[in-house]
DNA sequence: TGAATCGAAGGTCAAAGATAGTCAAAGTAA
DNA sequence: TTACTTTGACTATCTTTGACCTTCGATTCA
């Protein structure tokens, strides 16, 4: 049932628990998982972006490689760094499935919450679509500060 | 006698006896049934909506799958009700409030979480306000269902 | 030594493949 | 008729692959 870029995905995931970064070589991983190599770029950027909080660096030739540094921050950071413009104008609904994913994974919400943020942040078809991405990104920025808001201060 | 259907229904309900929810195969189902598979979608949603006390998640592509997960609440808890279509077609900005302080006094959500749902539900000055009260009653019912399928079943 | 070359990585992108969703028309039963 | 069921064409989304491109280090050649 699962897909090999879920594999793949947990396969860092797991790599990443006992690390704070992991170097790894694409061809080789490809090989160990059996696709094509772009597929590694392909895990990589839809589930280890910055959004979700992973930085990737590589290097290309001989003794190449590529390494995934998980971005550490309090949770405080990130909420404010998200609501002081790190959202935008607009918000496309995978960048806001990231952002929310990250928040969930630093622990700034419970898994209620980002159930109620993503649920909030979802297409809504009677919306035009032209407007979505605006909505989203007002919607999201409006939650976060009241999230805050409703926080007793630490 | 409207044997396809209903034998899916069976099959579901049967597979949800043993677990509170089931991943399945949209194309494989339908293939089992000898039936198109949008039929598999028809059956969902007259069978398994969120009104039976279902909720229903899927994804598409290779590795796709859908995901059928029983509602676990009692009859006339209020989060139930007002999935199961308490809220209607529209919803003024105040009976929001006071859904939401209803739900707050009975403690089905935090205060955290009272701040979301509020938050979502707030007039947005960028949607014409024709369809403000519409909006507002479909992201709330959505959210709710949102909140129910992220909490785990007691 | 410096430039050209080569091989070994990794990067990009668009096409193909694999699922699921929607909707309206056609079929069927009450 | 009226409501429910079944189907299929078309759409949307996510994954996988492959051809072609870029970068880097090492080697070879003037």
């Amino acid at each position: 049932m699962s897909a090999v870029s879920d594999s793949i995905e947990r396969f860092i995931v797991e790599l990443l628990s006992e690390a704070n970064n992991v170097e790894l070589q694409r061809n080789e991983l490809a090989q160990a998982f059996g696709c094509a190599p772009s597929q590694i770029n392909y895990v990589l950027s839809t589930r280890f972006s910055p959004e979700h909080g992973y930085i990737i660096t590589s290097k290309r030739g001989g003794g190449g490689h590529i390494t995934i540094a998980r971005i550490v921050l309090t949770e405080g950071d990130l909420l404010r760094q998200l609501v002081t413009g790190g959202i935008g104008e607009a918000l496309s609904l995978s960048r806001a499935r990231a952002i929310v994913s990250r928040l969930r994974a630093e622990d700034a919400v419970s898994d209620r919450e980002a159930a109620l943020l993503l649920s909030a942040a979802g297409d809504n078809p009677s919306i035009p679509a032209a407007l979505r991405d605006h909505l989203r990104a007002e919607t999201l920025q409006k939650m976060l500060m009241d999230l805050i808001r409703a926080t007793p201060g630490e």
